[in-house]
Order: structure tokens, then C-alpha cells, then sequence
DNA sequence: AAATCGGGGCA
DNA sequence: TGCCCAGATTT
């Protein structure tokens, strides 16, 4: 049996949080909070869309952006795909004069899937649908005591949460009701040490009954992440800017800018000579001390940095293209940032400069490196194999 | 069904 | 540190 949906509403009403996607209902904003808010949560979205709604006020001016604006403008947000699917999403509605106003038809456009055509077709649209995120999975499984593990109970979930659509007074208000379902996950619900003497369905929570509240939702363990490294080029003109690239457009931060480098490998650590080959160009390449971690979801990654100065005369290879210093900060995707943190321990200033020994290498220039991280060779290779690593000194998150 | 795809916030 | 987050897409 559902719990009464006019319980929860009052509650909303009295409670409920001010977010900046709480407006007028234009579907273009709530579209794009969706999608920001996709894995991501509310306090990081929170100065991002502004900021992005400032520089495209409106689906027309997403639309006719170039896409490495748009990239800009995601860097540091990650999820990458999000921001392209965003880009050709808004080109198709624009295209077609308007979002579709129903669930199936905004399920079509890229980047919508099962929870976002649902939450935009009832909080835009007035649909009577519920959109089923990480919050209303929480809600369900306690309310209904469900200790099947995710992600497998999924399904069953849902449709639990659906049944409250049953509720005429839920129907009468889906967008409401959606969003006080994600409020009263993230405000009262919350994963560890529910609020449930607060919970305006208390008494309707059969985990509460049955004192299992805290252990809820059962989750399925998680794979150990690998860890990977690599090694970076950065590359200074004489106006000090850097050499980045593109990588390509699919897979680990697809389509993003990137301080150029060697393959992310498992296994050993590069030596300076072994990742020289992969460099842009032929130049007095050295290592800096410190190595740049980063996690992503499923694996760890140490990268170590090379830097030169444009050798004079040098023809700039193919492929790549220069960005001041500044402005590489903002369009480099977090990774990178903490990469270029390397060189610039202080915040500011070129590198430290010392006289160059003799001793650089020639090398090859020109070679279009086409790198692409290696899609999941075999693991389960035992974590942190001792590294013929340099010291292990490593950047502040 | 399982893998892939980021990074910030917070105990 | 590990866990969580207004998930989608590909394999």
C-alpha cells in the first residue's frame, strides 16, 4: 500500500528547497538542470548553471554554439557525453521549433533517457509520470522494505514508485510530487542516519517498522579500480602559452582539450626515454618532479609532466593548437588542470627555469599521435604493483 | 547484465 | 579515504 500522497505534498509545500531551477517552468532550464544534475549533485550544479544559462540564455543559442564553447563552459563538470548529447540535443530542438511535450518524445532526443524524459515531462510538461533517481530508489526501498540489491532491484523499484501516479492528488501535481520525493531523499531520506522522526510518511515506512532503515537500499559491492599511468608533454610558445589537443570525440573525457601525452597504460610507470616517442615534438623535454592522481569512476590514474619551450624555428606539429595559460585552466577538463598544477606550483609563473644541460634528445617530430586511452585490456591486475617509480610526491587534491 | 563515463562534497 | 550524487549509452 502507497502512502498518501497529500501527506507529502503539505510537507513540500512548507519545505521544500529554493533551487535555482525552481522558476516559471521553462523547459529549457529544466531541461539542462536534468542534465547537469545527471551524477552530480546539487551543490556543484549550483553555481555551474547559472553561469551556463548566462552565456546560453536560451535553447537558440546552445544550438548555434560551437562546440568548443560548450566544452568550456562543462570543463570540470565531467561526464563529458553529457555536454555533447546536451549540444546535438539543443540542435534538434531548435531545429524542430520546440521540446516535445511528452515523455516518449523527449526520450528520442540524445542524452534523455528513462529518469530525465520523466522528470522534464512532469516538472515541464505536467505529465503524470515519476522520475526514478538515486533519491526516489532510497524512498521506495525503505517505504516497501525492499532488500533486494541495486542495481538489479531496479526494475522492481520503479514500478513501486509509479504506483504513486495512482494517487489523484499526485496526479494532480506531478512536478510537485517528483520533487518533493527528491527532497525528502536528500533532505530527510538521506542515505546514512534518515531523519525518519521528521519524515512526513512516517509510520507508512515499513523499513522504519522493522528497524533496517539504515541498511537500505542494499547496494552491489564495487570492482576495484586499476590504476594507470602516464606521461604528459607540456609545451610553452615564447608568449608562454600551451600546446594542447583534442581527444577524440568518444570515450574518457571525449572531445575535451588535453595536455598531449603518452597512452594511460596499466602496468609499470613510463621512464622519461620510453615515453619520449610519443611526444609532439623534438625539444629539450624535462621531468618535473611530483606526479598529478586522479580517480575516475572506474580507474585510478598517475600522470607525470615533461615540459619544453617551442624550440625557435619550430614548425607547430599538425593536430594541435595553442591556449593561453589562463584560459587552458578554464577549458582543460579537472585531470588535466591538476596535470598543469604540476608545473605551476605556485599558482602562477612560468617554470622555475634552469639552464639547459646539453644533454636533451633529439626526437621525432610530426608524429600524429593518435591516442586514445586503451579500452579495458584485462584486469584485476593486483593493485599497486611497486612502481620503478620517482619519488612519490603527489599534488593536493 | 555489465562496462564505461568525472568529479565534487562530505562524513 | 570511501560513498553518494535529479543517469545515459554502449557492449
Amino acid at each position: 500500500m502507497h502512502p498518501p500522497a497529500p501527506e507529502l505534498l503539505d510537507w513540500y509545500d512548507r519545505h521544500r528547497r529554493s533551487l535555482p531551477w525552481r522558476g516559471e517552468g521553462d523547459p529549457y532550464r529544466i531541461w539542462l538542470s536534468e542534465v547537469m544534475l545527471q551524477q552530480t549533485t546539487v551543490a556543484a550544479v549550483g553555481p555551474r548553471y547559472a553561469r551556463f544559462l548566462a552565456r546560453f540564455p536560451d535553447v537558440e543559442a546552445l544550438a548555434a554554439a560551437p562546440w568548443e564553447a560548450v566544452a568550456a563552459e562543462w570543463a570540470g563538470l565531467g561526464y563529458y557525453a553529457r555536454a555533447r548529447n546536451l549540444h546535438a540535443a539543443a540542435q534538434a530542438v531548435a531545429a524542430r521549433g520546440g521540446f516535445p511535450e511528452t515523455e516518449a518524445g523527449l526520450r528520442a532526443l540524445p542524452g534523455i533517457g528513462a529518469y530525465t524524459s520523466a522528470a522534464v515531462a512532469a516538472i515541464a510538461f505536467g505529465r503524470p509520470t515519476v522520475p526514478v533517481d538515486g533519491n526516489v530508489e532510497r524512498v521506495t526501498a525503505r517505504l516497501f522494505d525492499i532488500r533486494d540489491p541495486l542495481p538489479a532491484a531496479r526494475p522492481r523499484l520503479a514500478q513501486l514508485a509509479r504506483g504513486f501516479m495512482e494517487q489523484p492528488v499526485a496526479r494532480a501535481r506531478p512536478g510537485d510530487f517528483a520533487q518533493a520525493l527528491f527532497d525528502l531523499g536528500a533532505t530527510i531520506c538521506t542515505p546514512r542516519r534518515p531523519a525518519c522522526a521528521l519524515c512526513p510518511w512516517r509510520g507508512h515506512c515499513a523499513a522504519q517498522a522493522a528497524g533496517v532503515q539504515d541498511s537500505l537500499p542494499v547496494k552491489a559491492p564495487k570492482p576495484v579500480r586499476g590504476l594507470r599511468h602516464g606521461m604528459h608533454f607540456l609545451l610553452r610558445d615564447g608568449s608562454g602559452r600551451l600546446l594542447l589537443r583534442h581527444r577524440p570525440p568518444q570515450g574518457l573525457l571525449g572531445g575535451m582539450p588535453e595536455i598531449p601525452g603518452t597512452p594511460w597504460r596499466e602496468g609499470a610507470a613510463w621512464s622519461e626515454a620510453e615515453a619520449l616517442a610519443h611526444a609532439p615534438l623534438a625539444a629539450e623535454w624535462r621531468l618535473l618532479p611530483g606526479v598529478a592522481r586522479h580517480g575516475f569512476t572506474h580507474l585510478e590514474l598517475e600522470m607525470r609532466l615533461l615540459t619544453a619551450l617551442l624550440p625557435e624555428g619550430a614548425p607547430v606539429p599538425e593536430g594541435f593548437f595553442w591556449l593561453g595559460e589562463a584560459e587552458a585552466r578554464g577549458a582543460l577538463p579537472t585531470a588535466m588542470g591538476r596535470l598543469l598544477a604540476l608545473a605551476a606550483p605556485g599558482g602562477e609563473g612560468p617554470v622555475p627555469q634552469v639552464p639547459p644541460t646539453p644533454a636533451g634528445t633529439g626526437l621525432l617530430a610530426g608524429e600524429a599521435p593518435a591516442m586514445a586511452p586503451r579500452a579495458t585490456p584485462a584486469r584485476g591486475r593486483p593493485r599497486g604493483a611497486p612502481g620503478s617509480g620517482p619519488p612519490k610526491r603527489r599534488t593536493k587534491p
